[in-house]
Formats: C-alpha cells, sequence, structure tokens
DNA sequence: GTTGGTGATGCATTTTTTGCATCATCGCGC
DNA sequence: GCGCGATGATGCAAAAAATGCATCACCAAC
C-alpha cells in the first residue's frame, strides 16, 4: 500500500506537491521524501511555472498553499484517487481482484462490526487489502474531503455538505454494567436510575458523549463522573475492578451473528465479555443516535471500496434490519 | 488553445498516450508530436509497465488500445479536463478570467444564435476563445465523450445516457420560401400543401430531416424533391434562382433582438434576406422537435465553459421564452 | 521472395534532474 | 543589537534520464 513509490513516474512532481503541502515545509518534505530539498524546491518551482501561478506563499518558517494551490491540491488528489479507482479497475479485468479500502471509523464501529466485516471481505477477496482510521466525525469528514479515506462510519450528525450518505443505522445509547449491578436486573435504564451511580463517559468529541450531554444537561442532573477515556476496551477493562456505569451503542458491542440483535430485544455484551450486560437507555429519556455511512459526494469509488461499501451496508441490514435507512 | 504545448511536462506522457491511440500508430503519433518514433514507443513502454499491464495491443499495421488502455484513456482524458478547469478555475483568481470553450453544435444553431451569443461572451470576456465544431446529433455526443467539446446542441433525440440535458427548447418546423410564393400568405403551412411544390431538404442525418421524414412517410405524401443539402446558407441562396421550398427552424432563421420571437407569433427571416419568408408548419401535422442543450455527465465544466452555458441559456430563455426547459 | 509497413532494442549523445555549497531572508532569544 | 537556527533560492558540476540513430524482428500484401 504505501509501497506504491515503485513507480508512476508521471505522478511523482504532484505527490511532492502534497507532501509538501502536509507539512509545510520544503526541506521536511525533501526529507520525508528521501530526496535534497533543492530538487524538490526546483520541482516545485518548475510546475508554478508551468501552472502559470504560484501555489505557495512564501513564509519565514516554511511554505504555505495559497488560494491557487488549495484549488491545484484537490486536483491532484483527486487524480490520484482516480488513478487508484482506474488501477484496481485494470486489475479487475485480469481477474487479480486486488485494491485498497481506506476506511475512518470512530471507535464504535472498529469494536466488533469493522473487524468482522474486514475479515469477512479479505476472506473472499484475500488482495484487498484495508487502511483503517480512527477518528471523530469532524476528522472523519476531512478525511473523505483530503481523499485519505473512501469511506467513513459516522455515529455523529453529519456538518458537511460534500459528503454522501449511503445508509443511516438508528442506534439506542446503552449503558453498561457489571452484571452484578443492582439495574442489571431492569429492563431499560432511565436517566434518574444513573443520578446516583458512579459514570465512565467518553471524550467530548464522541458522538455517543454529546447525545448524552444533550439529555443530562436538559434534565440537569448532578453526575458523578469519575473516568473519561476515548478507549472502550479500558472502560470495559476497567468495570472489572470498579463498579460503575460505562454507554455504548450496539453495533460497539454486538458479535458478528447478530440473531438477538435482528429480533429487535435488547442486545446484550454476553459472549464478548460475561461479566458484563447492558440494557437500553429509555427512549423517551435518549432519543437514538444515527450512525452514517458515508463517502465523497460525487466521488466514484474504487472497485473494492465501492462494493465493501455493498456489503457493510448489507450486513448491517442482516443485524440491525429495521434501524437501516438508505 | 493548440499551442498549449508550451509546457505541462507533468503530463506529457498521458498526452502522447492519447496521441498514440487517436493515431492507432506510434510512428505517426510521433511524427506529430516532433519526437522519434523511439522516444515515443519507451515513454509508452514505460508507463505501460509503471501500471502493471500493458494498454496497447501490438498488431501488424500499429497498435490500438486494449480494453485496460481504453479506461485508462477515459481517465487521462478526463484528467487533462479537470486540469483545464482547475487552470481556468485558477486563471480566475488573478481576474484573467481566459479560458477556452469548445462547442458542437448542428448547422441550425451556428447560423445566427452561436455567432451573436460568443460574440456577446466574448465582449465581456476577450480572453476567452472558443472551438466550434459543426456535427449531427450522434458525433456530437460522442464528442462530449471524448472531452473535444463542453457543450453541445443538438436538434435531434438524444440517444446515450452520459449526456446529461441542461436545457431544451422546442422549436417548429418552419418553412421558408420566396416572398412572392402562393403560400406566403398563409399563416401556417399544411402538409397537404406542400404536396406539390419543389422541396429542398436537408441531409438525411439531420433532426429537420428525420422530424420531416417521419411525418411525410406517415402521410405517403408523394414529394418532389429535387435537392438535398447540409448547408443551409446554400439553400437560401438557391430561393434566390428556383422558386422551391426548404425548412428550418426558428433558431436558424431569428435575428438576434428576438423581440418577433419573444412574443410568440410566428417568426419570420425578416432582417436576415428580406426576399424570403418562413411560416411555421401546422404543429397538428408536424409535432415540435427538441434542440438540446449539453454536457457530459458528472462532468466539472471550466469556468468559462459554465459561464457560456448559462449565458446561451438565459439569451434562450430571452428570445424563445415559453418553449425553454431546464 | 521482395517490399513497405509496424514496434522493439543497443549504444552514443543530449537534455534534464539532482546534490553540494552558498546566499539572502526572517523570527527568536539572550 | 546580534548571533543562532531555521527557511527558500541559486550557480555549478555530477548523475540520471530521455532522446536519436541504426538496426533487428515481424507481418501483410504483392
Amino acid at each position: 500500500m504505501t509501497v506504491r513509490e515503485k513507480n508512476m513516474r508521471f505522478m511523482t512532481s504532484l505527490h511532492f506537491i502534497d507532501v509538501v503541502a502536509r507539512e509545510g515545509s520544503i526541506r521536511k518534505a525533501a526529507d520525508k521524501l528521501a530526496i535534497t530539498s533543492t530538487a524538490l524546491n526546483r520541482r516545485i518551482l518548475q510546475i508554478e511555472d508551468e501552472i502559470g501561478q504560484p501555489l505557495f506563499e512564501r513564509l519565514p518558517g516554511g511554505v504555505r498553499l495559497n488560494t491557487a494551490g488549495e484549488i491545484f491540491l484537490q486536483h491532484i488528489r483527486s487524480q490520484f484517487a482516480d488513478l487508484a479507482r482506474v488501477q484496481s479497475q485494470i486489475a479487475d479485468l485480469s481477474g487479480i481482484r486486488r485494491g485498497h479500502v481506506q476506511i475512518a471509523s470512530g471507535a464504535d464501529a472498529l469494536r466488533r462490526f469493522l473487524p468482522e466485516a474486514i475479515a469477512s471481505y479479505r476472506a473472499a477477496h484475500p488482495a484487498v487489502s484495508f487502511n483503517l482510521a480512527r477518528c471523530y466525525g469532524e476528522e472523519a469528514e476531512s478525511r473523505l474531503f483530503s481523499l485519505d479515506s473512501d469511506i467513513a462510519l459516522i455515529f455523529a450528525p453529519i456538518r458537511a455538505a460534500h459528503v454522501h450518505v449511503a445508509a443511516t443505522l438508528r442506534q439506542q445509547v446503552h449503558c453498561v454494567m457489571p452484571a452484578s449491578h443492582r439495574l442489571a436486573g431492569k429492563d431499560h435504564v432511565r436517566i434518574r436510575d444513573i443520578a446516583g451511580e458512579r459514570l465512565v463517559l467518553p471524550t467530548p468529541q464522541s458522538g455517543v458523549r454529546q447525545l448524552l450531554d444533550t439529555a443530562l444537561l436538559r434534565r440537569n442532573v448532578d453526575l458523578d463522573v469519575i473516568l473519561e477515556s476515548d478507549s472502550f476496551e479500558f472502560m470495559q477493562n476497567f468495570l472489572h475492578f470498579e463498579c460503575a456505569l460505562f454507554f455504548q451503542i450496539p453495533i460497539a458491542i454486538n458479535a458478528g451473528s447478530g440473531s438477538e440483535a435482528a429480533t429487535g430485544s435488547a442486545p446484550d455484551i454476553a459472549g464478548y465479555d460475561e461479566r458484563l450486560v447492558s440494557r437500553p437507555i429509555d427512549p423517551s429519556d435518549l432519543p437514538a443516535g444515527t450512525l452514517h455511512i458515508c463517502h465523497l459526494k460525487g466521488r466514484v469509488l474504487p472497485v473494492a471500496a465501492a462494493k465493501f461499501l455493498d456489503e457493510i451496508i448489507t450486513s448491517l441490514r442482516v443485524r440491525f434490519g429495521d434501524g437501516v435507512d438508505q
């Protein structure tokens, strides 16, 4: 994947511009590209000459794209993305079915859903490689825009207009607790139930947290937040040592077979960690959030990415049936 | 325009592939590109190596694109088109407002409408140059696809799915005759009126002719076709020497001010050739045809082309008001 | 066969790119 | 104020790449 450097001489100059823009300095970029700064500098100057206008403004501490440069960089990135698509399409002709899929996802989907989905896809297409970037909504959107990711799974409202939502999945926030917890006996958890409990919350950038914040703020509940983390795995393991509650959405909890979820009944954490159970928060206390499966608007995805996108949407439909919309 | 060869070194290899594909021979292409065949041959080989698969199949009489090559060529052409768009966008930043607009049009629109539209646009943007290819519907569509034209004006049904119709204009076929003709006194011409007349028809590929054919074939009228031509100018001048009828649509007839057309009344050829008059064929005998203003689906047009497209649609709306749809 | 066309390839030459050394400029800290 | 360390730009020589010439191998048509 990163060893695309073997060739494509006709794209190197454009690639160089991308790197310089990302590094903000010709010398640093040259370092990264393993060439001298003079060579790189001259390539930049030459392209600027060919375009007819400078693409970078020279600052004392380095370079920065000007407006023309930003337009041109976007063009360069779309060229690379399109070239990748063309290559995978050409490779398809000879039946190789190789390719590369780049995914941006929140912490929710990459716990169980994505590992299984990717493994299942790779079982059918072993020559397809993947890249997974864990990030929050806003960053995921910008990764789509800069073509660093083909597909994004975002559990948060979509902000930018350039994002196309291929499918959505309604997800009720669940409360995870030790099996011995007094709330474990109930079917649903109410907000007033958790008032006195020790809580472990996801970081404020997370979609789950934002849902919780709006719901709790409105109620003016006094909370005992003992820990904040961006790692569900950490929170889960923490519960083995101290009795507390944390919050997750089903896609982060559910095992692959998904039979229990497809029935519409409350999924639990069984099979993942038998010492913990999850109970949905009452929907009248906390509305369901939406997981968005998206890609960049107007973009033709590479074959592998398009196929994988289809496959995860199908898989979500199997697991969460009625919660999926397109 | 054709002197784009001054630079863009990072695109030359790709440009070479395009030329070789068009010429069907490396040597001929090399000749056209003013380099030796060996240099060109090696560039082709190198790119094929970089792609990882051959793009051409070698025949005894030259080369021809294989499937991979066709996919890649389409990519190349879209790269060039997008680069042109980016360049014009960048040029726009510094207020230069330069660019190049490539139009494919039937003989109808290039009589009066396009010359005036282009002149008017160039009056506002003198640095924009134009290229006009006169062709029939099918060829116009393929020019859009090969990105040889940005915009097409087609008076015929659209065949290909890759064509996006930005606007349409309903046009009733008119019958043009000497002012002294016996039919000149009528408001509308009926099909039965022309049965005994000497007729001058456009060539069978023309949209007007195809409309006439279907209408006349159905009626089984016996016609006295004395001449067939693809040039309206020729037909018009012919009528100075022999009394006959020929057929045109209003956009080929109308003067620029268009006031008489905007009223919805029958436009005539006044001001263009005072010895001739035009009368619409009765719509119940011959349904109106449709002029399509189109570009390639999914394509972002260069600034100049997009602006010009807007302008001609506006201009059509001013002239033909209710006949324009979007 | 012979002829005229094609693309491929070895080798010498030309052109381009690269690297080193150096310069000019700017912000920062003492 | 004045060096210090960072930046990008530039002259010049060496390295690398592209080019052109001559030639080969191939094929079709005559």
